[in-house]
DNA sequence: GCACGTATTGAGACTTGGTCGCAATAGTAT
DNA sequence: ATACTATTGCGACCAAGTCTCAATACGTGC
């Protein structure tokens, strides 16, 4: 288990802030960790729920957005259909990437563009805005999507697919 | 008015596919390109009322979705704190430009990078993406914001303000 | 270890943003 | 002008997320 040490991370915001440690972040902290790629809040308390767990909605609601503050998960809307919902994933400690997101059958590949990575700073830097972590999204149409004779257009969007990363 | 080669193209659209020519969609159509910067359904709904235009919350839902099939309006969640609705904006044919958005006060900017753009096309490629028209938002913190000691930290988001587009 | 004060939880009501169904209305082709 | 059918308006509905408030349980001080 390589989350250990984010997990000693999460402890130490939760005490550093003025905030308990509750069985139920601990469990939800397990959960986002255990989990692979995007998942949504419903999703992560019926997984959590179906495990056994009692826990809230309103709970996992709640705590998703402490995990978020503590850096250890992150929480988007990726773009395509799928855009309903806030999307969270659990980030390994600087580890960020970008995504690029089908618009039509909402297909999620993740890559890292130090190229990309360059050029944000720059622009934030030329309109006044501090180049922090920046959150990057590309909204295109994967070759299934755009194929005009195929089954093609919507599809089932298949979140977590992970894009080996060609660091262009 | 600089959009009556728009408006061509929006009835251009409507009878190519179909749909019938209403008044509803041309004052939608007037209405949107009338408004500057992003705004959304519901205040464009109050907007079109407050003019005393008679149309009804389901059909500027409705049309503003054909607006955006048509290619004459984008519609887009921008990050930062305002993603609760859907902003729409008018398209000036092939006009596209990027959003920088600020994660804090939802600050928004709009850019031009030709050098982004270069990179997007080539990270599309890279991952079986076809490079079409693009959407690509970056989300960090303006200035403002990040500001520790200033009255910093969350304002009111203040949509529809340009940046003149530092060709970076 | 125990008690106490307060943060947190759970349950469900509520809010918000957007969609749907259907009868009435109005484009458009003839 | 007529008829055919897409579109509109209305209100009901739905889904995602937030809020309220009493009950619970952290964790500090003893």
């Amino acid at each position: 288990m390589a989350e250990i040490r984010e997990k000693e991370q999460f402890l130490a915001y939760l005490r550093g802030s003025g905030h308990r440690v509750t069985a139920e972040r601990l469990a939800l902290f397990d959960e986002i960790f255990a989990q692979h790629g995007h998942i949504d809040a419903e999703e992560l308390h019926a997984a959590m729920r179906s495990q056994g767990l009692k826990i809230s909605r309103a709970t996992v609601y709640r705590n998703l957005d402490l995990l978020v503050a503590s850096g250890l998960a992150s929480k988007q809307r990726l773009g395509g259909l799928s855009d309903r919902r806030f999307l969270y994933e659990h980030v390994h400690r600087g580890q960020r990437h970008d995504h690029l997101i089908c618009a039509s059958c909402g297909r999620v590949v993740e890559f890292v563009s130090p190229g990309i990575a360059a050029l944000q700073t720059e622009i934030c830097r030329a309109h006044g805005f501090v180049p922090t972590h920046h959150t990057l999204e590309i909204r295109s149409l994967c070759n299934a999507c755009a194929a005009p004779g195929e089954s093609g257009g919507t599809q089932q969007p298949s979140a977590g697919v992970r894009g080996g990363g060609a660091g262009v």
